[in-house]
DNA sequence: CGATATAATGAAAATGAATTTCAAAAGCAT
DNA sequence: ATGCTTTTGAAATTCATTTTCATTATATCG
């Protein structure tokens, strides 16, 4: 499934008319390597690590084509840091976070999902995506 | 109801220990008198064209102290900007934002906020508050 | 192959929202 | 009023992200 989405990638690069280059490759392979909700930053680090040459720019460049693409997703909490995890073709999912200890458990409601599509529906409302999430303590974090 | 809010804002304070200041009474006033979901940087604005001397810094951290009142919620959309509308007591509703005009249609969803604890109750989490936006196309924007 | 056109990169500068600093002003208890 | 503490506002600072632009890399074409 790494492969398939190389190939997402590839296929919608070729699509945009933009050139393979190495850094991309690179920070594709690292991101697809990681797994939560990573920050740009500590992708940015992971990269450097093993490719010291690439540059901030160019891992903010390239996160945003693969969310773009399709590959990635945008996730904006409230810490003032840009997050990016991996999306599963065919699968969502929205997310509790735990402002305790930053942990993250994520969810699937059909039910929910098809409410807010009635919602939108009786507003004459065009869905393009949607985000929810629900603030708290986890249960380490309770007592 | 703008008197109970700012009956909620003294109990606040006072409980807090507080001063009462010129500046707060009149961007309380100013915030008050707004609807829809305003920046910080909107409200600055509004706030200087009756009173040059307030400054930023002041508004930006009145407006948190609103929040933390609970008679006003930030908002974080997409946009880079921190938006607060009026918390109405006892009610909650989430957001369909059009990407093509940047309106905003609010609703509430029983069930969703139903569905919501539930889930938070199988993982052992405990709510203290959501979002939930719904991105796309609002029924003008969509042709 | 080259040569040429154009896209991508990265270091550094710029941006912009939000926060902090700190001296001066204002509020409050006595 | 006095003295103590909080609040304010201008300016500086922070910090994530974006932009700039000279250089480098990629793709295309003769
Ligand atoms: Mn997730
Ligand atoms: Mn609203
Ligand atoms: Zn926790
Ligand atoms: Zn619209």
């Amino acid at each position: 499934m790494i492969l398939e989405k190389k190939k997402t990638f590839n296929d919608f690069a070729a699509s945009k008319g933009l050139r393979s280059t190495r850094q991309r490759d690179i920070i594709l392979d690292i991101f697809l390597s990681t797994h939560e909700h990573i920050s740009v930053e500590e992708l940015y680090l992971k990269v450097k690590s093993s490719n010291p040459g690439i540059g901030h720019a160019t891992v903010y460049r390239t996160l945003k084509l693969f969310a773009e693409a399709g590959l990635a997703r945008e996730i904006l909490l409230h810490d003032g840091q840009t997050r990016y995890e991996h999306v599963v073709k065919g699968e969502h999912h929205d997310h509790l976070v735990c402002t305790g200890c930053n942990s993250i458990i994520e969810f699937e409601d059909e039910t929910i999902e098809k409410l807010q599509s009635e919602i939108a529906a009786r507003h004459g409302f065009l869905i393009n995506s949607h985000k929810m999430e629900i603030y708290g303590l986890c249960a380490n974090c309770r007592r």
